[in-house]
DNA sequence: CGAGCGGTTGAAACACCTCAACATTAGTGG
DNA sequence: CCACTAATGTTGAGGTGTTTCAACCGCTCG
């Protein structure tokens, strides 16, 4: 799933995707309205917890508090990645960064084999995430594979080098906070 | 005070300004370690608050608790808006979006007269903010005051037709949750 | 009074967009 | 299983917004 922006002209911002296993919207608990649309990209099997039983859980245990406290604020971690990706990097740069920071997240829950994992979403829609066009994003899908980077064939992404992409990229896993993931 | 991450490239991006009376550091409690850092922009007179009795907070105080997890929901939020501003908005749609958010953040704490307030920021670094250069900042700058949109002299803005300026950034104030903010 | 920083300007380059056509794949009904 | 259709992916050509580089101006501060 993924968090959506619209502008009244039309044009789709998606933020942030959310991968199996992610509290997706803890975020409406404290905020009870939501500035944004959640929306899916992919078949989704949902849990849904009444806010009632998560204010309890702030009566009752503060320290599970905490823990879903810290996982809002790596959304947000995520969510600043982002901003820094979209003000600074280049196109590539971009994709890239995506690619790398999905095989880190999607490895945490098993979802990674050989550096190759589903990627559900079309150019479209992955142009949406990265602020780009479609047609542009075609190119830059073309260029990474020119480069001999990655494959990216039905809805299957394979890294085929990923020292390179993540170098590319400049990509530094720190904001993912994966070393205090509850796991 | 903002918040700043940079490329190995040396390029900065500034997020989410932080004004006066703002809890800027409430992520470092639950996150530990900051995957960014905290920038001054203009002289800062700051408070600290031990972790520690944070952590007292939240053993004995579930409702100021849920506020705080609030507030840092609420800078994720704000965040949020400006990816889509990255993605989406041109240049002189960026700009003002800015300008629009800060009225409205700033009236809050009774930091506008008149439209008009402080505003702390070099171009260049209104530039690193806004994801353009310092070179297109100015251009754009003057195209607002071409407009008659606003003035910006000595650090200070004035905003001259709020209606119009909103306008061209489809400015939706939904996302700074002013209405439950706690005041 | 000089130095340095911030702001302004012009010209050329470049990354990405737009539009429009076509190719391929996936989905649907007969 | 095939035929048809719609959705997705690919390509080319030309346009645009923003960047880059380099120069210059005007404050402000020491």
């Amino acid at each position: 799933m993924a968090r959506a922006k619209d502008l009244q002209s039309g044009q789709r911002q998606l933020a942030e995707l959310q991968l199996s296993g992610d509290f997706v919207d803890l975020h409406g608990f404290t905020l009870k309205r939501l500035d944004h649309d959640i929306v899916t990209v992919s078949r989704c099997l949902v849990g849904v917890v009444p806010h009632e039983r998560l204010r309890k859980v702030t009566e009752l245990h503060p320290h599970l508090t905490r823990l879903y406290w810290l996982m809002t604020n790596i959304d947000a971690a995520i969510q600043r990645e982002w901003t820094l990706s979209l003000g600074r990097r280049t196109a590539i740069q971009r994709v890239a960064q995506l690619f790398c920071e999905l095989r880190r997240r999607l490895e945490v829950t098993g979802d990674v084999e050989g550096n190759s994992y589903d990627f559900p979403l079309t150019q479209t829609e992955l142009g949406e995430f990265v602020g780009l066009t479609p047609v542009h994003v075609n190119r830059t899908l073309q260029e990474l594979r020119r480069r001999g980077l990655l494959e990216l064939d039905r809805r299957r992404v394979r890294i085929l080098d990923v020292g390179a992409l993540e170098s590319i990229a400049e990509f530094d896993p720190a904001y993912l906070y994966l070393e205090r993931q509850p796991h």
